[in-house]
DNA sequence: TAAACATTGCAATACAGTTGCATGCCGTTT
DNA sequence: AAACGGCATGCAACTGTATTGCAATGTTTA
């Protein structure tokens, strides 16, 4: 499992510390995405400002993507494989669920086309539903 | 105008003070939506505090709605005639231009309804696209 | 007029995000 | 081995938005 978080992080070029190996293996166990706050609440070992910038390499690297939850709050998630560096093929929706507070990504789900008035050139989309998930439902 | 301003504000049982009209009528000429910190810019006659607690008034009672514009800055919009105090519909889209950083709502452009899984209980929506708007566009 | 309530402004706090700087580690060069 | 460089980390500090407490002022009501 260690063996397999580190091939993962030299694949993406960036060098495999024990912080980022621990990061990055929190976020492949995690069903949904994290905010930097809740990150530091988990993993105590580390100083916030180092997650924060675990969390920017990460992204910058096409490793995680971040998430607006649409309640104000940054959240970060493990990319898809097809995910390159600079280029999130991120489109789609998310889910925030009001009684638990957590952000789920939903890939099943795809942004359905929207179409804009004239003019308008479209460069990211973000679809946010929000609710009741399947777990807190019950 | 101002009685016009006066009679809305009432209607929704908000005393219209000099600043609540103010906010209102500005809120009424604006074609997108606007920050606190953009509004207090351009209001600079009344308090920071008091224009969010405008805003917070004016958000209760049905008044306007508040964007998440997709990059962690809360905005503030006038709601269409259907909306009522609690209970917004604010299915529309909204646009989020990279250029001169406003958010515009896109009434006319509906949400198309998304598939959930299983158990996901849907109750608000909300669908940024990001891009160009017409004007930076050109 | 006095009491009750609403509105506003100032100060202070909370908190996420971010930057600067010093320190320590590690591998390379001389 | 010693010196150098780059990278990772931690601490402190700063920014900006959101929010609350409290006092002062204004307005309505009995």
């Amino acid at each position: 499992m260690k063996q397999e978080v580190e091939i993962m992080l030299k694949s993406k070029e960036i060098n495999p510390t024990v912080n980022r190996m621990l990061v990055l293996d929190y976020l492949l166990e995690l069903k949904s995405s994290i905010s930097l706050t809740d990150l530091e609440l988990s993993l105590e070992s580390f100083d916030r400002v180092t997650l924060y910038r675990t969390l920017k390499t990460f992204e910058e690297r096409g490793l995680v993507h971040k998430i607006e939850d649409g309640m104000g709050i940054t959240k970060f998630a493990i990319c898809q494989d097809s995910c390159e560096a600079g280029m999130h093929h991120d489109l789609h929706v998310h889910f925030y669920c009001h009684s638990c507070k957590q952000t789920f990504c939903l890939p099943k789900t795809q942004i359905p086309e929207v179409k804009l008035p004239e003019n308008y050139q479209r460069q990211e989309m973000e679809l946010i539903v929000k609710g009741i998930c399947s777990v807190c439902v019950k």
